[in-house]
DNA sequence: GCCGTTTTCGGCCCGACTGTTTTCAGTCG
């Protein structure tokens, strides 16, 4: 039973509550729910503890926690059954339409039995839901435009695909001669491993010549809705949301929808303290004012930068990844804040395949395309046979004796460092995959979990890190987005080992994976275990994914003395001897 | 239902957009 899980039942709590019209519980469940899903230990775990264990998250209270714990245990939430048995419907499909909610979707099971997507579109297609008071023409056309959307899987995108979509779409803004300037902003702009959707803000004197261009984007396949100031669409099965502002108030406004939510609160509170309104127009000075309360009140000190932004608030400019509300205010109050690492910080990759095992290139093409890239060394890391290699794509004993002396050769003629690697695979039990002396040969071993990827996997990794021939941990939670959560880690204690043992925790930067995740990298930095970044690259051009990794290390506030990769190859090679 | 260097009771972010409305409700971010 996962986070996720929980997090989702609470959430339809949420809805179903919201349907009858019951006021501010929804909300407490949707933030109890967004803490659970984001707590870093396993809720199924501490509620064996008991509730008080569960009702230490924030925002988790003793009725929420009963029910978690009830859940746990019976497998099931009473007073959830009785209100779906009040609403039998299909909440969290019906609510995927756009412009659906709670509410419509309660209204519609009231007036005319609609339970399902399926009864949705039968509905909307006899003509029925325009009846319904409240309802007309037009939003039963916009319910039916929207349920295919809907059907397809309305899963978070991959930041990997939505980072490039969003670039495009940002770049084609920028071109537009209305428009001052252009950023991303919102979860994007945050790097978060997924999002929901494509949020992107826009600078401009005229809002309406900005949004027609946007609709008119040749990527875009479909107009959601388009306003005055904001419009939507949907391009590769991803939303796009802009935002047109004033330029006065772009950095407001980028400030404001870059979030996180929390982050603002934060913000926004310690802003009132000193008797300042903050919100998405600008900081404005209310001490003088009667009546705060109206949205631009006061005279207004900032808005036109971020940093401005940040400044008339007493702190200096945050950068976008540690804005979680995770301590980075006071961090950034005190003059604390991390110095973060940068792309152009990281000099080599330490993750590397070939044709050898799946890779789809050569030694020598892998050598080169790391030499274009940039990097100053790569380590080549076939994977070794073991549990999770089927078809025969790992290297037994012999074959990585074989394959040594083609790795020196091309070593020898390459422009940059090539250390000799190997993929090895860690066991349920612990055990390392490729006998002892064959790794002493090796300039750097990896290891990696590749199969019985549930379950606590703190044992299993504690006992990779204590080997004495492996260099780094590989994706070490085995997590695919979206498809699978991975093994559940302890990483206080993980990381207190890999430390002691110096042993590198891997960011493994290819899109499906960001693992370790930011928030275990800032337990694994401040346990003081080292980290390396790596793409796990099976072709060149999946060098360029090291981003990924780079900006998953700044959401875990890795500065370059935290990470492995950013040394020279002697400071390597001396790591690893 | 949750929470408190304002608080254990009385508040809960708030503005834009849409569609349906005679002044607003629902959704969204």
């Amino acid at each position: 039973m996962t986070n996720d899980e929980i997090a989702t039942l609470l959430e339809e709590f949420a809805d179903l509550l919201e349907a009858q019209d019951v006021e501010y519980k929804p909300r407490a469940y949707r933030r109890a729910a967004e803490n659970i899903r984001d707590h870093p230990e396993s809720v199924e775990t501490l509620a064996a503890d008991g509730e008080d264990a569960v009702a230490s998250i924030d925002r988790v209270g003793d009725a929420i926690a009963s029910k978690v714990v009830e859940y746990v245990e019976t497998g099931t939430i009473e007073e959830l059954d009785e209100l779906r048995a009040e609403l039998p419907v299909e909440m969290d499909a019906l609510t995927s339409v756009d412009g659906v909610g709670p509410k419509t979707v309660g209204t519609l099971y009231e007036e005319l039995g609609i339970e399902t997507l399926d009864d949705l579109e039968a509905a909307a297609e006899a003509g029925d839901i325009q009846e319904v008071s409240g309802f007309g023409a037009k939003t039963e056309a916009n319910i039916l435009d929207g349920i295919d959307f809907a059907r397809q899987a309305h899963e978070r995108s991959l930041l990997g695909a939505a980072i490039p979509q969003g670039e495009a779409v940002r770049d084609y803004l920028r071109d537009l001669p209305t428009v001052e300037r252009a950023e991303l902003a919102g979860s994007i702009r945050r790097w978060r491993p997924t999002v929901g959707d494509v949020d992107v803000l826009a600078a401009s004197e005229d809002a309406q010549a900005v949004v027609d261009s946007f609709t008119d984007w040749p990527e875009a396949d479909d107009v959601i809705e388009a306003g005055t100031g904001k419009a939507s669409v949907r391009a590769g099965g991803v939303r796009v949301d802009l935002r047109v502002v004033a330029p006065e108030a772009f950095g407001s406004a980028l400030q404001y929808f870059t979030g996180s939510w929390d982050h603002n609160v934060t913000l926004r509170n310690r802003a009132i303290e000193r008797e300042l309104k903050m919100n998405e127009y600008g900081v404005f000075d209310v001490s003088d004012v009667e009546n705060p309360d109206s949205k631009r009140a006061g005279e207004r000190v900032a808005g036109v930068t971020e940093e401005e932004m940040y400044d008339a608030v007493g702190l200096p400019w945050i950068p976008p990844e540690l804005r979680e509300d995770r301590g980075e205010i006071v961090a950034a109050a005190e003059g604390d804040l991390p110095e973060l690492l940068t792309a152009a910080d990281v000099c080599g990759d330490l993750h590397v395949h070939t044709d050898w095992s799946d890779g789809t290139e050569s030694i020598r093409s892998m050598v080169e395309g790391a030499t274009r890239f940039g990097h100053d060394y790569i380590a080549i890391t076939d994977h070794a046979t073991g549990p999770g290699m089927v078809g025969g794509v790992g290297l037994d004993d012999a074959d990585i004796r074989e394959q040594l002396p083609d790795l020196r050769a091309v070593a020898d003629d390459a422009d940059i460092t090539v250390f000799a690697g190997i993929e090895a695979n860690i066991a349920t039990d612990g055990s390392v995959s490729v006998a002892g002396d064959v790794l002493a040969e090796l300039d750097f071993v990896v290891a990696s979990p590749h199969a019985g990827l549930d379950g606590d996997g703190t044992d299993r990794l504690v006992a990779a890190v204590k080997h004495p021939e492996v260099d780094a941990i590989g994706h070490p939670t085995g997590r695919r987005l979206n498809e699978r959560n991975g093994l559940e880690i302890d990483i206080d204690r993980l990381a207190s080992v890999a430390a002691a043992h110096d042993t590198a925790l891997e960011i493994n930067a290819t899109p499906q994976r960001l693992d370790l995740a930011g928030r275990a990298v800032k337990t694994a930095i401040d346990a003081g275990a080292p980290i390396v970044i790596n793409t796990d690259a099976h072709r060149t051009s999946s060098y360029e994914f090291v981003r990924y990794g780079v900006h998953t290390a700044r959401r875990g506030w890795a500065t370059p003395g935290d990470v492995l990769n950013t040394r020279d190859s002697g400071e390597i090679a001396s790591f690893l001897g």
